[in-house]
DNA sequence: TGTTAGCACTCAATTTATACGAGTGCTAAT
DNA sequence: ATTAGCACTCGTATAAATTGAGTGCTAACA
């Protein structure tokens, strides 16, 4: 059985009904609300076609039907138009370009949760091709010394490293001319071993701090293991009967979101598929249900945007809410963040 | 009336019983369980007593008794002893003094949480008298300076600053002299305007650049400022029935621990009740229900403890659960942590 | 042939009635 | 002072009856 015109129609009434209600809903209320005069029998009949080709299920006999996973994403990928609904005014971004990344990245997550009453997480943003921009020690007393590297997109990572013996000045003024020289600009696969032994070598007695440097620029450059994901709103799951019914299920969802690793693997995963070329024109991607590859998220529907700040770091924010989230609204507050980002980072830099 | 000693052996009976199964406990109950010898008649009088005596109450008439905040209060002062019950062995504790003191708190709030099984926040240590330990100015690239300012205790605080003109090397150097000669070892009182405005003064063209500086530096020392809070097992709070009869009262719990302002208000309270002199031997606290000031945690226990690294860096750590949690349970395990971050610090400092 | 009115049927949810039982307070006997 | 006994309360559990939204099917209709 192919999809007709009607049919299509029917099927999206149904799916906005139940996204704004989330009852099931029955062939009279179509047949009243929707512009087409059709006597609720006929509706009837095409309802149970839209069943039978799985867009759409009863959750006993003799109740209205809900949308399937299937007829979710029917509506995802096919129905859901910008129609220009208001999406209330977003809260004027206070985004401010913070000196703590991590500020900034929660305060956007905070951003996403408020304006969409889902629950919002959002990764730190990761570089790929990153390089080493330099290195800085300092001692900072008789046996501790502190190492700033910065990588590219001024990332910076403070490591505090204990030393035995006495250090005086002007040895940490060479051991930085000596780092600086071979290092910057280089990156992870640049770092080879015989450039190590090359270094430890010239450090002399000094080639066990030296060795314990470069592990800290190897940390600050491998992107993922600076992965930090940011979360806010999560207690609007509460908000969702279907999704609180049951409190294992409610509690699984919950930890979840608080454990964020999965929701790592989720957006890494996402995140490559977007670059991967098949580049869909926002880097909007949905998940429904089953769709997402957390077990835990079965019930709930999972909505990621990639953004973009200044020198190519891209990270991923996302929406987790109930199947019948407002997708289009979702939609387009992601957009207009992505936006605001960029805009954000462009002008001031 | 006054509390006669058979009166506070029901009275402890009944708490007990209560924590156990969070179930109203009858006469009946406790004159069986309970190793005194007495009839269900003796006990209700009893029992009649204690209630008009404002320790326990009745949910509706004919049901058992629960204890009122009253009643929680007179157990965690007088009855809860430490009765060597086992705490099964805490899982071996993996903190290691990480690196970035976020990793380790962040452990050590899962750490709580996951051995309570209740929610655990724990804050950042607050230095009080704090100074500045050192500032290392670098050039990064054309146009930004590096501030990197170690505070005693060696927090460490990163920040970018964007310069106008051009900056040579052997200037930064320079500037970079200027400020430790003359800030460091201060305290943020000792650092006062006719200091910055020498400094300033000193700084000739670059006096903007020095603002910046003395500003982050500030930052970096006021405790208050860098009050960061973790939490960890928000979700345990779904376990307890009586916490989540009602959608509305969970969903205000979970964001107030998702939000973490108001425990920082609580925690920072709690500490200086704790140092301003009327130290009980823990530095352990109890908040019942009412008794926090915060409003949303009025059917919840919380329980703070102080914790203190080296350097007499001092933070709190608190654990919110249901009011009929574990006391015992949850004092111990707090105790416990305490003396493992102390002997981490002790140890390796 | 597509549409619709009509009707019997289903089934979750709501209501009502009933029984149960854990627990109480009070009184009178020990 | 303690306790056995009893009437009473009231939340909860169970079952039966009712309701109503919704369906599928059939037959009539344009």
């Amino acid at each position: 059985m192919e999809m007709s015109e009607r049919k299509t129609k029917i099927l999206e009434a149904i799916i906005r009904n139940y996204l704004e209600t989330g009852e099931p809903v029955g062939s009279r209320t179509i047949s009243k609300c929707s512009d087409m005069k059709l006597s609720p029998a006929t509706i009837r009949n095409e309802m149970s076609d839209l069943e039978e080709m799985g867009y759409i299920l009863q959750p006993h006999t003799s109740s209205g039907r809900i949308p399937s996973d299937k007829g979710y994403r029917f509506y995802v990928d096919r129905l859901m138009k910008d129609k220009e609904k208001e999406v209330e005014e977003m809260h004027e971004v206070v985004v401010q370009k913070a000196d703590q990344l991590s500020v900034l990245l929660q305060q956007v997550a905070k951003l996403l949760a408020d304006n969409t009453h889902y629950a919002a997480m959002i990764s730190s943003p990761q570089i790929h091709h990153n390089k080493l921009k330099f290195i800085q020690l300092s001692k900072v007393d008789a046996n501790s010394i502190l190492a700033v590297i910065v990588v590219e997109g001024n990332i910076i990572k403070n490591k505090m490293i204990r030393v035995d013996g006495e250090l005086d000045d002007d040895t940490v003024l060479k051991l930085n001319l000596l780092l600086n020289t071979h290092l910057n600009g280089l990156s992870l696969e640049e770092i080879n071993l015989g450039l190590i032994t090359l270094i430890k070598e010239r450090a002399g007695i000094h080639s066990d701090l030296v060795g314990s440097v470069i592990d800290a620029v190897a940390e600050a450059i491998r992107a993922d293991e600076n992965l930090e994901i940011y979360s806010s709103g999560a207690n609007n799951i509460l908000k969702y009967p279907e999704l609180t019914d049951n409190n294992t299920k409610t509690s699984e969802i919950l930890s979840t979101i608080e454990e964020k690793e999965q929701f790592g693997r989720l957006m890494e995963e996402s995140l490559n598929e977007v670059n991967a070329g098949n580049e869909n024109s926002t880097g909007i991607q949905v998940y429904i249900g089953n769709e997402s590859p957390i077990q835990s998220m079965k019930d709930c529907s999972v909505v990621t945007a990639t953004y973009e700040l200044e020198d190519g770091m891209k990270g991923m924010m996302s929406i987790i809410g109930p199947k019948r989230m407002d997708y289009e609204k979702v939609a387009k507050t992601l957009k207009r963040l992505q936006d605001q980002l960029d805009a954000l980072y462009r002008k001031k830099d």
